[in-house]
DNA sequence: TAGCTACGGCCGCAACT
DNA sequence: GTTGCGGCCGTAG
């Protein structure tokens, strides 16, 4: 065979469908020469039986053709023999399966799409080399790793190291063609009024309704007109990808139903076929159309570890670019954007072309291309998975375990029902203490899984009777695993190393897809969406570690004398005494840290004969410290404090867990009051008054937006049968005014609603009528955050608002 | 087109006085 | 009015 080409390319979307010569493959690639699509034909789709129940198969596949049984030196983790079944066409496989299902048959990785499997056995993930040979083309990985890159194979122009490694680099870091689109519609969401779409280089409003057009905005005479702009403006640009705020669930959506009632093709594929949106059972919405990714901003951020107290584009903008960009950015309600498009068109087209642009800047600002490249190079999930945690694993996992000749288990054949218990929680010593280190286990999961050699193929090897004792490593419920014959400890291993890398580079994105994935592979092991979810892996992980940790703190206490206050999962609170000074307390964490990880080291070998990879760490210095008591008991809370941060170069910070501070569900004045009191007290200033004054304004009216509580409803306003909580019961009222008035309901499952305590109970901020109870506020949001600490400062907050009472 | 468990606090509701 | 329980949500890790 010899080559007539090569190319390099980036994965954007990949779909597969039935020809008449078998199975096609389809996959379009992103290149600096532009996208291009790969095909390979005649494939067959395969997934596995047992090879005992080959004879049932055939049975009950008898009258289906176009599939074929073949012995293979493969078995599943039981060590029973499997054959591969293989489907010339996608609907043999579908009615295969179906068959084999009702027949109650087994069947292993039936779930997996060829398209995807195709990528995976060759441990493609993100960047592509594309052989064409005159028989059809061949995929290679592209990898920035030296060892794996394959050598260059074209015969007519010989490639240089440098320019493989331009390609190498290219392709790891591509550089897309993206556009950033939104909408403006009726408040119904009947209409569109206009459309805009914007790149660092391409700025354009679709606007209906007449207009003098320019270089920026085009007018339109009606929505079929605009549709069919658009999409000679997406041809015109030719996107890799799309970002937008909700754009999936709202532009998207909307775009795509319109085109369907006024019968005009959105053909916005590369392929030229149409954008299709469809939801999935879980309300999740999903576009897809060829050769072209979909990213919605407020996934994407949420995916990549951002979080925000709101999701609205005016308010995460404001947090990540700051207030001086958006000085003339206004958050319009609805009714102002239908005042501009009757009034002010070329005003509603700025604001329509602003919002593209925030969203643009968003991705920039949160490095989120950079982020999903990275992720999607190292688990071969498409760019615009959200989630995907399992899928991710099975993507490294799979071709492995098939090269060590297994196959995966049958879905959920785990010891399922069991519960398996999570992290070690200690009991906290309540108090406000002075000088308090916190050290923790740097990814004590995943350095579990390394150490103690964690494993779904590894377990069925160290509990086999062919496995010598001396490779035996004990597990927890009866697990056993084998010391030699692994893959996830290998596949820790390498991430590991790639993100110590990543952190030396100050690569922030690479380094935080690692840790996602690194953390992934635990929550997968224990959950049943997952093939190899077992309760004798997850909770080999998690009651070593509950070990770990009794077992840090014992040391502590025994060899250097300090209290542990509290700890959690992986983390341990040492109180050095209170003649501690700011000095000593850095010298004890170096201390701490070096002496308990060698003490660890010698115990793994002494007891197991195996290497450590705990890494405790020494992280932070509290010089304040309060551990607060529960509501209504004497007794330390959990996963509830606040303290004074002491960093190495002098500065410090109040930092806050779990507490008030960081609940949306709390009001902005309990967050507010409660910022400013523990500061003070850290501080050692007066704070009484912090508290009187916040009370006296309060009742004055003059924190009023102060009070809105936000929580998010969990489900339909309906479903909520048992109890009806004040969020619940504002939405209610909300979603009835709305209809009144023929409106959509704004109150639905997933959306917080903003509401405010009135002397008639709830009521949403949008449609509020009665009084603000104010005493409500006192009581319920700012005596429980007073109280928390005030009990540690010989205060009571009855004595310290008893004068405001007098007064009202 | 499914990563996990542990935890605290507020609220409504029911069962009491 | 008080008490106790469970629903519910958001958070720590």
């Amino acid at each position: 065979m010899s080559v007539v080409a090569s190319r390099t390319g980036y994965l954007l979307t990949r779909q597969q469908r039935d020809r008449p010569e078998g199975i096609e493959l389809s996959y379009w690639l992103a290149s600096p020469d532009g996208a291009f699509q790969v095909s390979i034909t005649g494939q067959e789709a395969i997934f596995f039986i047992r090879a005992e129940q080959a004879i049932d198969v055939r049975h009950a596949l008898a009258g289906i053709s176009g599939w074929r049984l073949a012995p293979l030196s493969l078995s599943d983790l039981e060590h029973r023999p499997v054959q591969g079944l293989y489907c010339r066409t996608l609907q043999v496989r579908r009615r295969c399966i179906e068959r084999l299902k009702q027949s109650g048959l087994a069947m292993m990785e039936e779930d997996i799409r060829q398209c995807d499997r195709y990528l995976m056995e060759r441990f493609i993930q993100g960047a592509v080399s594309v052989h064409f040979f005159p028989e059809g083309p061949l995929l290679r990985p592209v990898s920035g790793d030296a060892e794996s890159h394959f050598a260059p194979v074209s015969h007519n122009t010989p490639v240089s190291a440098a320019s493989k490694a331009y390609d190498v680099q290219v392709a790891l870091q591509p550089a897309f063609r993206v556009l950033s689109i939104d909408i403006e519609t009726t408040l119904r969401a009947d209409r569109i009024h206009s459309i805009a779409l914007y790149a660092d280089d391409y700025q354009r409003v679709l606007m209906r309704g007449e207009g003098c057009s320019d270089a920026h905005v085009h007018y339109l005479p009606d929505e079929t007109a605009l549709l069919m702009a658009l999409v000679l403006a997406v041809r015109e640009y030719d996107p890799d990808i799309f970002i937008g705020w909700n754009v999936v669930g709202f532009d998207f959506r909307v775009l795509v139903e319109r085109a369907r009632i006024l019968s005009v093709p959105l053909l916005l594929g590369r392929d030229g076929g149409p954008l299709r949106v469809h939801q999935v059972s879980n309300g999740m919405w999903f576009a897809r159309m060829s050769g072209r990714v979909v990213l919605d901003g407020i996934d994407t951020l949420k995916g990549a570890t951002w979080h925000f107290d709101r999701y609205s584009l005016e308010y995460v903008s404001r947090q990540l670019l700051g207030r001086g960009k958006l000085v003339d950015h206004v958050d319009l309600r609805g009714e102002s954007i239908q005042q501009l498009f009757r009034e002010d068109k070329a005003a509603l087209a700025r604001y329509n072309l602003e919002d593209c642009r925030l969203v643009w800047d968003i991705f920039e600002q949160a490095q989120l291309l950079p982020y999903l490249i990275e992720r999607s190079n190292l688990t071969g999930l498409a760019l615009d998975k959200v989630g995907g945690s399992a899928t991710a694993f099975d993507n490294q996992y799979l071709p492995r375990l098939h090269r060590a000749g297994y196959v995966a288990p049958e879905y959920a054949s785990g010891r399922s029902g069991l519960s398996a218990p999570g992290g070690y929680v200690m009991d906290s010593v309540p108090g406000l203490y002075r000088h308090v280190l916190v050290l923790d286990f740097k990814s004590l999961y995943p350095s579990i899984i390394r150490t103690f050699c964690i494993d779904p193929m590894g377990l069925a090897e160290g509990l086999s009777d062919e496995c010598p004792d001396a490779d035996k490593v004990p597990g927890f419920n009866q697990a056993i695993f084998s010391s030699q014959q692994h893959i996830l400890p290998g596949l820790i291993k390498q991430l590991w190393l790639a993100r110590d890398r990543a952190r030396e580079a100050e690569h922030r994105a690479l380094s935080t897809a690692i840790k996602i994935i690194m953390n992934s592979f635990y929550g997968v092991l224990g959950s049943n969406v997952c093939r190899f979810f077992d309760q004798r892996l997850s909770s080999s992980i998690t009651l070593r570690g509950h070990q770990i940790l009794l077992q840090t703190r014992e040391e502590i206490e025994r060899h250097f004398g300090y209290r542990v206050i509290y700890g959690d999962t992986d983390s341990v609170f040492v109180w050095l005494g209170e003649d501690a000074s700011d000095e000593t307390a850095e010298q004890c964490g170096q201390q701490l840290q070096n002496y308990l990880n060698s003490w660890w080291q010698r115990q793994i070998a002494q007891r197991f004969g195996l290497p450590s990879y705990l890494e405790l760490e020494y992280e932070a210095h509290y010089s304040r410290f309060l551990m607060p008591t529960m509501r209504h008991s004497e007794k330390g809370t959990k996963k509830r404090y606040a303290g004074l941060q002491c960093f190495p170069d002098g500065r410090t910070k109040v930092l806050f867990k779990g507490l008030e501070n960081v609940r949306t569900d709390w009001t902005d004045v309990a967050r507010n009051l409660q910022e400013r009191l523990y500061e003070a007290v850290f501080r050692d200033q007066p704070w009484q008054a912090l508290i009187t004054e916040t009370v006296q304004k309060i009742y004055a009216g003059e924190l009023d937006d102060q009070l809105i509580y936000r929580r998010r409803l969990r489900q339909p306003v309906s479903e909520y049968t048992r109890n009806r909580p004040p969020h619940v019961q504002a939405a209610a009222k909300a979603n009835i005014l709305s209809r009144n008035q023929g409106l959509p309901e704004p109150c639905l499952p997933g959306q917080p609603v903003a509401y405010i305590m009135t002397i008639n109970g709830a009521e949403p901020v949008d449609y509020q009528t009665s009084l603000i109870d104010y005493q409500h506020y006192i009581d319920r949001q700012i005596q429980p955050v007073v109280d928390t600490i005030a009990r540690f400062l010989e205060a009571d907050f009855e004595q310290l608002v008893a004068p405001q009472i007098d007064l009202f």
